[in-house]
DNA sequence: TATGAATGAGCCTTCATTCAT
DNA sequence: AATGAATGAAGGCTCATTCAT
């Protein structure tokens, strides 16, 4: 890999000062790349210096240290996963709450599927303290938002918007990972498909109205 | 050196040679402590041993490495919170399935917050691969269980009890985290029966039958 | 970046190219007070040139090495020793050695006070070869000169000039270090001037000539 | 070096448990003859360990750091002058005073020509605070001890006896030092004995009672 | 079974120095 | 003359694991 990239910005010599924005952004892709594939402890400054084709050093003029360029990988994750979901959910019309969550969940399994080892490596390694929400954050105040939006405007119900999409939001994470634990087998897309459908149908459920009894 | 000290610490035990499954327990038991309050990567074969009073070397007659002992421990906390939701499920008689349900939403989130320090040290951190859901199997098997049991009874109706059983686990997972994520504050007992509510009222929701039409 | 800020700091000058000599002192000085402060391995040329306010780069523009830097600031170090001594001497008509002596021996002492700080950092710390003498080693010609000239004049009489100046210089040196050792409490004053006077009178003492009889 | 020294105190293998005294020893005696080499700064734990024979991780078995072993190696050095000046004191009657600071002087000389190279490497290099005195602090006390007891046996007269000390402990070290800056060359016998016996008899002068007047 | 001295690979980080601009 | 991004060698220290006793 990394062979034929045309890098270089400059005309000819070797050691370049680059845009910094290029030179973090080549050591945080170096280490995605290399978390991904040997797990953030076995990888090395070293390792992600080296991948980003820079000495050891230039790695601290980018990042005061792993721990650090670990949160920007974070950071990075939400706010594409964010804009994803925002992206697929504007593609339809403001007042179609029901197709903007279907959106939302299916764009949001999606993506997710499409990006697990990244999203573990990056959240469930080597992390003591944060807990694991916080980072998903905004991911659910998105959710809120439009929860709310369909609870005002009489579409579904919610009372507790936030509870409700915390449940949701960890059911999607749940489905997801349980997809990716069955193994790289069998049907993958219609698998996805069923579901991605299972989960709207529960989603949908979840904020239908009561029937009136129950207890 | 400390050669002939007639060091005895209990009544009958001459000093080494305990049973096995003693030490074993022990070792686990110095590591979990140390794991909450250290953390894993903190924490050194040495640390533990010291903690359970037995030489360093002696950690390897019972476990082959650090990992193996994280595994132990991961077991031992799965086979006890399974142990406790059937505890509680049998409490109520076979064929109250409503009740059964509820008994385990209530019992998981209670035993899951009561336990989260240990929950997240022993799941979270220093993961090589094990998918998430591997280690919490067991209890979704169970879930899975008393679905199948309540929708041959005509209680519920579910299609896909395995993938319910994961959306409902993980939204009690979710809910759990968030009430942690929400601090050592507010109304602990009043915050952890509503939340409970909300759930269970979730999980009735979800397997109430279909309205009959879809859109 | 921080491109065209028009930034004047003085009245004149545009921006760069200062008289070298200032830039240097600059960086002696900064470098001065920060080996004082944290030590010489602690400070590093970064240290440095931000406390001069001048690039990285700069620094290599004056000093060939962080050790050069260390050389010059020994030099000066002992040039304005040197230069303290003398013009305490010269307090004194010419042919008045036992005073000249005298002035000699109490402003050594003063002076090495006012600068132990300085002088320690300066003279005992990372030393690769030079030996402790050779730096001092102009204080020591000095004091040869006095003991000769006193000898010509036959004031008192010295058979090795050096090696009574040695003496008597590290003599200085050890009472200096003493006072210093016994930490900064204790009649400062008064203390300094006990010492003084013992000093002096060793000195005296030392210069004597025999009783005539002794092996 | 190290050449036919018979290190072995079982058999045959070759990891094996050394006597801790041993090995700190030979970790010790590695660490002296590399820092007088190649400096201290320019040492590494691994040169040391490869000196001692040993894997790196054993240094810090027996030292907490390079630190803590220039402090132990201080300590055998003013331990072992001390001991050899004793030694030479106790081979004069206890009454013979003048005989036995003569030993002091020439013994102290001697010795320390003996071993500058170790006694500025341990010194001189590397340590930012502890004033130099504080270490060779017991070799002052016992020339205190001395000179407090001829001045009661009436042999001289010293008024303050740790003062006097400094001064002619210095003294020594001064001529010590400036004959090692003088090179490797000249007659190193003669020369030796010409600067010990202008030692002593400054000594000798010192101690000697005044004349009566001052000026 | 139990011990704990010994091992040694490996990692993060610092920093003096260079050099293209 | 001045800059500061880039370099990369070097080093202290940790710790899981082994093994002779």
């Amino acid at each position: 890999m990394t062979s034929s990239t045309p890098d270089d910005t400059s005309t000819t010599a070797r050691r370049r000062t680059k845009a910094p924005q290029t030179r973090a952004v080549a050591l945080m892709d170096a280490a995605e790349q290399l978390f991904i594939t040997k797990g953030i402890a076995a990888t090395s400054i070293d390792d992600i210096a080296a991948g980003a084709q820079v000495a050891k050093g230039t790695f601290y003029l980018y990042f005061p240290s792993k721990e650090a360029l670990l949160g920007a990988l974070q950071q990075r994750f939400v706010d594409t996963f964010c804009a994803r979901l925002q992206e697929a959910m504007d593609r339809h019309a403001p007042g179609k709450y029901r197709a903007r969550l279907k959106a939302w969940v299916e764009t949001g399994l999606e993506t997710y599927l499409d990006n697990v080892a990244l999203h573990d490596v990056v959240f469930h390694e080597y992390r003591p303290e944060d807990r694991r929400m916080r980072n998903d954050n905004v991911v659910i105040t998105q959710l809120v938002t439009l929860l709310k939006q369909g609870d005002a405007a009489g579409v579904w119900e919610v009372e507790d918007a936030t509870l409700t999409a915390v449940i949701l939001f960890n059911a999607l994470h749940g489905v997801a990972d349980d997809t990716v634990a069955m193994g790289p087998h069998a049907n993958p897309v219609a698998d996805r498909r069923r579901r991605a459908r299972a989960l709207t149908r529960f989603f949908e459920q979840a904020l239908r109205p009561d029937d009136g009894d129950d207890a």
